[in-house]
DNA sequence: GTCACACGGTGACCTGAGTCACGCGCGCCG
DNA sequence: CGGCGCGCGTGACTCAGGTCACCGTGTGAC
């Protein structure tokens, strides 16, 4: 293992004043074919790997031997906090599912800058385009807490349709969806100005967490990352979160923001 | 950024002026839905559509009866120029494969701007996003020229699968390469600026018509268009042609365009 | 021919928002 | 406990580029 110490707060929080830095090498070296694996699947020992399987929705209903044939195609990694699973403009033909933690997807132009596309949980898969395409990779993926992935290797992808031929659909599906995100992205950023597109991202944000914990509260996010999501500067994201608490749309308590759902949405509705 | 808008196709060389009145409603009211079907799949009469088959690589290996099986579950269908094929935020799971003709794939704002996101040719296809998914249309489709589509209905996505699993993959293979242009797309508009993103216009188009034609030229694209494709106003594209004019990287001959690949290229490269 | 658009070119103006600079407070660590 | 690093808040400056306004020219219809 070749990186001790996880990575300070991760890049996640990499600060402005470093933005231009080029980071610590002996981070950035901890890509995946460098990361060990955890568990090969070609062994004995692959409960994991079937255990791991059942947590997506389009293998549950798969039967024991299925699940096992196709954890037999798998390998099971972990990465610390802050390393790169995937870095744009690789080569690398293997797609990720990934089983726990959280990883941002991302671009980074030369300059320094930083356009957050994503950020994505388990059980969630990415990675998937390099399978079909020879392309390069399209994006980094950086894991923003400790992470562990299954990989498939493109060559078996056929032998894993065969196994569960959904995962066509699955993936045909999950591309759609990403598709009309990014579409919707563009629009954004075509025809709306940065504050709106601020708001928009906090009302994401505090939907998602609405749904997933019952609270509509933007946390853990800092305003740089909010920045990065709505293709914007710092400042600029907080000066809108300034004005929109001055408004009594949102609340700040602390860092973190709660939204008020309904407000802001027609906030944003009202141009 | 600003994208100036304005309606469309047949309109494609709508004037600025018209901007922002309502298009004459005779022109887009001839939507999918009332387009009237040149061939029903059921017929006995199919061999058009067969033919028309034959001329999309991935059907080229199938067997005369998987052909007409597939034919079986297709439609023919004409547009005329400048109308919609397609339309943002329809309920709709057709997906066209488009035989003939020219088509654009394009956003537009409430306030009447518009993107463009992009210009397709037969054979090609589109609309395939709402076969899996049940989300409404993300984008506009409008014929720019005649067009011919065979339309198959999300109901027999499986079946035609069934005749021909390559088109999972194909359609796999689509959407990752549709994935990767937006993301480009979208990094221009995050990391780049309007002369930058304009250019890149320019050398997409010219390189396209170079492969195709042997000619590095843009023609049959208004100024305006490439604003739309550059996500930018009318005005600042025509600033952007006449700079590089003047700088020897294209020259214009009325109203074509012809580009120096090379030069055009590395005028992009040193930022 | 000529009339009328549609397109292209260009100047002037003005504003959104990126950038720089700096100060503040909090939390962590020695 | 004192410092220091990191994240946040805000003012000031600047400028890319959107917008408006207007004109010239090519072109197609009749």
């Amino acid at each position: 293992m070749r990186v001790v110490g996880a990575p300070i707060g991760a890049f996640g929080d990499q600060c402005r004043r470093r933005r231009l830095q080029k980071p610590p090498p002996f981070v950035y070296d901890y890509r995946s074919d460098s990361a060990p694996p955890i568990h090969r699947g070609m062994d004995v020992q692959n409960e994991p790997i079937i255990a791991r399987l059942k947590a997506f929705p389009m293998f549950s209903d798969l039967s024991a031997e299925d699940l096992a044939s196709l954890a037999g195609m798998l390998t099971l990694r972990q990465f610390p906090k802050g390393s790169f699973v995937i870095s744009q403009n690789d080569k690398g033909s293997v797609m990720y599912l990934l089983v726990a933690g959280r990883v941002k997807v991302s671009l980074a132009s030369p300059e320094g800058k930083e356009l957050a596309l994503n950020y994505l949980e388990a059980p969630s898969h990415f990675g998937e385009m390099s399978l079909v395409d020879a392309e390069p990779r399209s994006a980094d993926v950086i894991a923003v807490s400790d992470v562990e992935v299954l990989c498939l290797d493109a060559r078996d992808l056929s032998a894993a349709i065969q196994v569960q031929p959904k995962l066509a659909l699955t993936l045909i599906a999950t591309l759609s969806r990403r598709v009309r995100s990014l579409i919707g992205r563009l629009e954004d950023m075509a025809f709306h100005d940065a504050t709106h597109r601020v708001m928009r991202v906090l009302l994401n944000v505090a939907t998602a967490s609405y749904e997933a914990r019952g609270v509509p509260v933007v946390e853990g996010l800092t305003h740089y990352e909010v920045a990065t999501l709505a293709g914007t500067s710092r400042e600029t994201a907080s000066r809108v979160i300034s004005q929109l608490a001055k408004e009594g749309v949102v609340g700040t308590k602390g860092r973190r923001v709660i939204v008020d759902l309904f407000a802001l949405r027609d906030r944003i509705e009202r141009d």
